[in-house]
RNA sequence: GGAGGGGUUCCCGAGUGGCCAAAGGGAUCAGACUGUAAAUCUGACGCGCGAGCUUCGGUGGUUCGAAUCCACCCCCCUCCA
């Protein structure tokens, strides 16, 4: 059943560290087995780097095995020192439960509830909340070995460089984890925990605490870091974070992200971040380098992946924003399309002439086009701010006033503002 | 409790009385070149159209003038007890 499942992984680079590699394999293939993934509430949504674990549960269950997703609700209030360089801020329980109930209806929509192995989510809090001091003291934290814990290279950082430190707190964290993991094996038969390669530590913890409590042989295997070729931090843009919540990156963002993967990246990337067949992606790799010009694979990628975290609808609306934007048809469009773009997930923000901010410095930054007027300036020097297809003339202070007229609107109404090459801000007069 | 080291603009990291809004690198933004790619080059990079305003852990002080000196406080690290 799941002798196909390794190789793929494998091919596809998925697969950092296994611990148990010897029978792993065969475990796997003896019949359908649970395993599982930590998610920690430290916002209110995931964001992509939580997404190849998030698949890969959804791989796991797609060959025939059993996931379990599991939100943190305990070791989210302690914090998981792993590779972290500080020490976090705690936040409050009432906040990280909020957090618990947005994280599980998000990781819910990866992995299957119906059919013979049924996935499931479940929250640490469950069986920690009412464990008492000395009961962990003594039947948990007995097995483990300060000497060893210190030695594990993902708090290395925090023990041994200068200007830094751990908190007793966060030092436990990995005590905890890893009776997350024994419960589990005791509750579910739980036999393999899969993590980002920082989760090593926290997962070999929890196989030694498992094979002690409950002399169960239990299982590993972490994924790789997702890198860039170029060095830069994977995940994040000028805006900040791509987060898997609609509401905070719509998927227009989101679908503008992977089209603007760099070509080094992106055939990796279609291995890590979709289901396409390891052959269909090396096709598709060799087609790109016989034609010339732009690769596919973008845009293969940007569908794929919008697809699995908004659905059809996210990518059909991302695909129309993009379309009438880049394809340079913007302003030909009907009144109806440019309101539906609006609806899609365009920015967009309604103009009062009355109130609206008398300079265009202003108004881009409060609507967060930019970060500073500063890059408005910048770009009117440069040439590059239009609306609607026409470029801005003057330096600051440029009056919205002037900008903003009847005649120069779409319909009367709508102005499309281009800052740059790809920064988009549609204006409706309210 | 004692001794020593340290907290600088998003990050790393210079800066020890004026020439400092603060070197350098990274990240980021804009332009050129392109393919909404990479690399490269150019410009920007605390806020402000500007005059100017607000920063260098905190609070006071010395001084014509402080990120730089002094006092106290907070936090971090190392070693000793």
């Amino acid at each position: 059943m799941s002798s196909a499942l390794l190789a793929d992984l494998r091919a596809r680079g998925l697969i950092f560290q296994i611990a148990g590699e010897d029978t792993l394999e065969q475990w796997l293939e003896s019949g359908p087995q649970t395993l599982y993934c930590g998610f920690d509430p430290t916002a209110d949504s995931l964001h992509i780097g939580s997404l190849v674990p998030l698949l890969m549960l959804r791989r796991f269950q797609l060959a025939g095995h059993r996931p379990v997703a599991l939100v943190g609700g305990a070791t989210g209030l302690i914090g998981d020192p792993s590779f972290k360089a500080a020490e976090r801020n705690l936040n409050t329980p009432e906040v990280v439960a909020g957090w618990v109930d947005k994280l599980r209806a998000q990781v819910s929509q990866f992995i299957d509830f119906e059919g013979d192995d049924p996935a499931l989510v479940v929250n640490n809090l469950d069986w920690t909340a009412d464990m008492d001091v000395l009961a962990f003291l003594r039947d948990v934290g007995k097995h483990f070995s300060v000497n060893k814990m210190i030695q594990k290279e993902s708090v290395k950082q925090r023990i041994e460089r200068e200007g830094s430190g751990i908190s007793f707190t966060e030092f436990t964290y990995m005590i905890l984890q890893s009776y997350d993991f024994s419960e589990l094996y005791r509750q579910y038969g739980c036999g393999l925990q899969i993590g980002g390669s920082d989760q090593w530590g926290n997962i070999t913890g929890g196989i030694d605490l498992t094979r002690r409590l409950h002399g169960g042989q239990v299982y590993g295997l972490t994924m790789p870091l997702v890198e860039k070729a170029d060095g830069t931090k994977f995940g994040k843009t000028e805006t900040g974070t791509i987060w898997l919540d609609a509401g905070r990156t719509s998927p227009y963002a989101f679908y503008q992200f992977w089209l603007n993967t760099a070509d080094k990246d992106v055939y990796k990337f279609l291995r890590y971040f979709t289901f396409l067949s390891c052959e269909d992606i090396s096709q598709l790799e060799r087609e790109d380098a016989e034609r010339a010009g732009r690769p596919q694979a973008q845009q293969v990628l940007a569908e794929e992946v919008t697809g699995l975290v908004h659905g059809e609808a996210g990518v059909a609306a991302a695909k129309r924003i993009s379309e009438a934007l880049f394809a340079g048809e913007a302003y030909t469009l009907g009144a109806e399309d440019l309101d539906q773009l609006a609806l899609d997930g365009l920015p967009s923000t309604r103009l009062d002439p009355g109130t609206m901010a008398p300079t265009l410095t202003q108004l881009l930054t409060e609507v967060g086009m930019v970060t500073s007027g500063k890059q408005v300036k910048d770009a009117l020097a440069n040439g590059a701010v239009f609306i609607n297809g026409v470029p801005v003339e003057g330096a600051p202070p440029v009056a919205t006033e002037s900008c903003f007229r009847p005649d120069n609107a779409l319909h009367d109404r709508y102005w499309i503002v281009r800052l740059g090459k790809k920064k988009y801000h549609l204006f409706t007069r309210a």
